[in-house]
DNA sequence: CTAATATATGATTATATTCAAATATAATCA
DNA sequence: TGATTATATTTGAATATAATCATATATTAG
């Protein structure tokens, strides 16, 4: 309970988790919605991973990440309690918006690659 | 939201947040039931109280901890989840002996004073 | 007033956590 | 095979946290 706690104790955590809960998203994706370095992302990531948060699926190169059930269902009230929060904070609801502008714009990993600047752009309109 | 999840990330803190449920309690008894030092669960509480999920009042030298209504009310989903999971870890279960035995046993504070020892030994079982 | 007691706080130490930059690994493609 | 790319891990510095000991504050009793 501890551990859970203190993996959860961390806004940029809870960021992830917020945004994964719209949808699978990859590393790279995760990086430029939520404006953090790759390092950062994936340290993160690796810690929610650790706590059986999320999961992540090889496609290629690319690493899904998503909330794994047996959080959502283990945890079940928590989550709710999780997803409520997220509704009513700034933080979570700028994010949300610049998810929306991402898929909006049928934005994806491979453009991300191929040009990084523009869809950076189109998130932050 | 990363602050209350940092606040409740820690093991000593979740087991006051629990042993509160139970009813008030003021510090030395806390000190005893948990058999914690008297600057550590002062300094606890002090985070607690700072985060909004408890209160106390004082009574002569005494002061009386208990959680805030307002706690349980704006964050009634968590705490119901905390209130469940409370009663299936072992850490908590085992305080809930000691406190049982305390409240069984007729202990107070004065007791406490009186005869620290013999409170223990009692708790102790 | 002084003495005793309950609780809080300061200072210190040990440990944990954060981040960014550099490096490593693994998958793909030419 | 070598080059490129996506992600992970390591490292080191800065900061945060928890526990403890010693001391301070505040209340009560005498």
């Amino acid at each position: 309970m501890e551990r859970l706690f203190k993996v959860l104790g961390d806004t940029n955590r809870l960021r992830l988790i917020h945004i994964l809960t719209k949808g699978e998203l990859c590393v790279c994706e995760l990086e430029v919605i939520l404006d953090l370095t790759q390092s950062n992302v994936s340290r993160h990531l690796t810690k929610l991973r650790e706590e059986g948060i999320l999961e992540g699926y090889k496609d290629g190169l690319w690493i899904h990440y998503r909330i794994t059930e047996e959080f959502k269902s283990r945890h079940r009230v928590l989550f709710s309690y999780l997803v409520e929060e997220f509704q009513h904070q700034k933080v979570f609801t700028r994010d949300l918006e610049r998810y929306q502008r991402y898929t909006g714009n049928h934005l994806s990993c491979t453009l991300i690659t191929q040009d990084r600047r523009s869809v950076i752009n189109l998130i932050e309109k």
